[in-house]
DNA sequence: GCGACAG
DNA sequence: ATCTTGTCGC
């Protein structure tokens, strides 16, 4: 099976399908979707221990034929996802930062005419056909998808971190900065940082029997004092359980709230949006 | 009828 | 997501 969006068109956006059609395309994708581990590597494996410093704008890319570089090569490759919206024009600036190592190996990004409005349940038919497309002009071979919004935390278990997972067929892990459905074992305010606790199918989770863990709240961050910071929410994508999915989150933030791929793709998105407005 | 609802 | 300055605290 080709690991490209053309294996699945029944699954890209389409103006005329009803929301009962999506509803059910979805439920037929989380089907296809694996929820335990098929990875080839552990999360110790792409830990990233050192933030990006952004205050004068992304890293460069490195350079591979300069192998000055003391990356190691072997590493996965894990490709963080996000998007910028030019509202104006009904456009998606969807970027995809590659990160192998620690270390940006490569930056990627696509403009995408929007057909579908944002709907809670059914943003992968907005959101997922940008993705795409972004990953499209990406020279390297993901191992990891980081999306920005739910994977299994979703109604039918289909968010958009499985969609565009199960399209590829590539690892994949959502991570969310609000909770879209399911409830947590334990209050999620005011925890110290490192702090997690599991996510469990509610009624509102249609496909998955209740008290099912389909992802976890997860303290990134958060300061010793005065202001909060709110959680996490994390949950499988594709091929990797949601214990795991907790797992590379945490290996993957380096002491800021977001994980380094998706603070990363954010900034890139941000910068490629700006650089677009400049002109047309 | 009312509330809830990723980005 | 986006519209946006200052501001409180480490």
């Amino acid at each position: 099976m080709p690991p490209n969006s053309l294996a699945h068109p029944e699954f890209l956006p389409d103006p005329d399908r009803s929301r009962e059609e999506m509803e059910s395309l979805q439920r037929e994708l989380a089907a296809e979707a694996t929820f335990a581990d098929e990875l080839g590597f552990a999360p110790d494996d792409v830990a990233i221990d050192e933030a990006a410093d952004l205050s004068e704008g992304l890293p460069p890319a490195a350079d591979e034929t300069a192998a000055a570089s003391s990356a190691d090569p072997d590493a996965p490759v894990v490709v963080g996802i996000d998007q910028a919206f030019r509202s104006e024009r009904d456009e998606a600036v969807s970027a995809a930062v590659a990160i192998r190592d620690g270390t940006v190996v490569e930056y990627a990004h696509a403009v995408t005419p929007l057909s579908i409005p944002y709907v809670p349940g059914l943003l992968a038919f907005r959101e997922g056909e940008p993705m795409l497309a972004a990953l499209a002009n990406l020279s390297v071979t993901p191992d990891l998808l980081v999306c920005d919004g739910s994977g299994r935390i979703h109604y039918r278990q289909a968010g958009l971190a499985t969609h565009v997972g199960v399209i590829r067929d590539l690892p994949s892990v959502g991570v969310a900065k609000s909770l879209l459905c399911g409830e947590p074992d334990e209050p999620v305010e005011k925890r110290p940082e490192g702090w997690r606790t599991p996510i469990r199918a509610a009624d509102s989770v249609t496909t998955a029997e209740p008290g099912t863990v389909i992802g976890h709240a997860y303290q990134s961050r958060q300061y010793p004092n005065s202001r909060r910071v709110n959680p996490l929410y994390v949950s499988p994508g594709h091929r990797v359980s949601a214990g795991t999915t907790v797992d590379l989150v945490a290996a993957l933030c380096a002491g800021y709230k977001l994980p380094e791929p998706t603070r990363l793709a954010d900034a890139h998105a941000d910068r490629v949006k700006r650089r677009l407005g400049e002109n047309d």
